[in-house]
DNA sequence: CATGAGTCATAACTCCAGATTATGCCCTCA
DNA sequence: TGAGGGCATAATCTGGAGTTATGACTCATG
């Protein structure tokens, strides 16, 4: 990390807004009634972001504004902050939704820490004004929520579906056993048999996680799963564990992507084992989803 | 799009990273002494944060703070949106080096946009005060920087090697046929075959872009390219363009992830051609990277 | 050419979000 | 029982970002 913190070197989420305007509108007066601010306010702001950046993004002209070479490239990565900011603002909606929301959904941590906010916000492209609200659980708890009928569509990343519930694949999931890079595995030429994954103390979150559940119900044949290594509350706290060198785990690999990229983590291959997981969508046997469920049951899978 | 400007929902960067200090310190204060605010500061934001989110996030206690379920949560998508920041600050930061650079890199646009941001945030994890700068341009100017000693690496897209450079494989991409989901052909039952590719006319970049090199390249035993439909200055220009049912295109998969997640573009599979591509680091021959270089190109393939 | 409709920049003024310091209460632990 | 860590409230300050008003420039057009 430099010293200086991100804020000061990043314009905020409304500059890179504006920014994106001006780019597909080709004018900063346009852009700055699209955003609701006025002319010379979108032009401060440009030049602000210019000097913070110490490149210039738009070339003036008396008849309008395109982006410079580098402006194209700050562009694109704006636009990379602002979709991940979408999210999040789908997200928090849906958090924020109360009982009497049209769409009620229940989700695992996994997916609604990963999918969901994506999914939330093509729901919201495709039908604006669909009021979502979201409430995150183990599976259990998102079995309880449909069969009480206060949820109305779940999405779960178990193995067998719960009593009562029918599903649809939506996506599917990938356990990986990763360490940091300086672990004794990291630099193992064959790759691991399931066996020793078995008598392996891990860093695992607690008791109750799906993730949990798939790796005992595959590592049953060979005795199930060691006692953990550390038993840990979130899968971040997981992560920070094992970047750390605290000892390897097993994580999904939409958790690990970014890491594994940085090379923060390092995967380790698995010969015969498939951690392979369907992640559904389900409603209570009887009850197909209808209306907005079925809006946003159509989204996750094109 | 709700009415509301998105930045008015989102907390800003500084909130969200505080947000993260709290979660991974357990102590609004000491969270507060990381990030260089005062407590009483950290402990106003975070409460403007909640108010904003309509939603707890953290529960404060005499002897500390921990995240709600809804924290948990909020904490996982803000980190999405800080990871793409300092991605758009590596970025920036490498755009404005100048050449007295202990890293100079040229690459191409898609890597640029994509990728490289990425690697940048690894490398200044793993070798923190590396200057890098970065210079964008098409593979013909990314080897006339090479030549000419103005960069220490570059980053390609074509097909062949340019002349009087050596290269390693970083990475690989697939070019993806899409149209709106309204086009006929997102309704086909059988794929596409290049004959009927080669003669459609499509919305594609300006001559000169690796993109268009390779297709026309691959469709080379049946005629070329047909003239395109449009010609357009940028990836986001056409992939608007595309969106807008203007006509089919094909963009690197890199380029698409988000709309056909979203559904706003369909992928049409086509039988008969392979549009795989790889992604190079080149160098000039006999001067293999050293240095920063290498380090930079040791994180592209983990 | 003169005019009007675009564009963008500069200037003067206002205002509030977010910072600071100072302080108090609460809990825990030695 | 006092010390220390943790959080909240109160009073105050300030700078960044907004606004309106205006001017300069370019271009298409009658």
């Amino acid at each position: 990390m430099t010293h200086g913190r991100l804020a000061d070197r990043v314009p905020d989420l409304a500059a890179l807004e504006l920014l994106l305007a001006v780019a597909r509108l080709g004018s900063l007066g346009r852009a700055a009634r699209e955003t609701g601010i006025s002319q010379p306010a979108a032009s401060g702001r440009i030049r602000g972001m210019e000097r913070m950046l110490g490149v210039a993004l738009v070339e003036r002209s008396p008849r309008g504004s395109t982006l410079t070479d580098a402006g194209v490239l700050v562009t694109d990565w704006a636009r990379r902050v602002v979709e991940a900011a979408e999210a999040f603002d789908a997200g928090a909606e849906a958090l924020r939704g109360r009982r009497d929301s049209r769409l009620r959904v229940a989700a695992s941590m996994t997916i609604a820490e990963y999918l969901l906010p994506g999914w939330l916000v093509a729901l919201r492209a495709r039908r604006p004004g669909t009021a979502v609200s979201l409430l995150a659980g183990n599976s259990a708890a998102v079995a309880e929520r449909l069969r009480a009928g206060e949820a109305d569509l779940g999405f779960v990343e178990g193995i067998a579906l719960p009593a009562g519930l029918s599903g649809a694949v939506v996506a599917r999931d990938r356990l990986v056993v990763v360490t940091a890079p300086a672990h004794p595995w990291a630099r193992r030429r064959a790759p691991l048999d399931a066996g020793e994954l078995a008598v392996t103390p891990l860093i695992l979150r607690e008791r109750g996680s799906g993730t949990r559940q798939v790796l005992d119900a595959a590592l049953a044949a060979h005795g199930g799963l060691a006692e953990p290594l550390l038993e840990l509350a979130s899968t971040t706290a997981v992560k920070a564990a094992v970047v750390g060198g605290a000892g390897p785990s097993v994580l999904s690999e939409l958790a690990i992507g970014e890491e594994l990229a940085s090379g923060r983590l390092v995967e380790i291959p698995v010969g015969d084992l498939d951690l392979h997981r369907a992640l559904r969508a389900v409603w209570p046997t009887g009850h197909r989803p209808t209306g907005p469920a079925r809006d946003l049951l159509g989204l996750t899978r094109p």
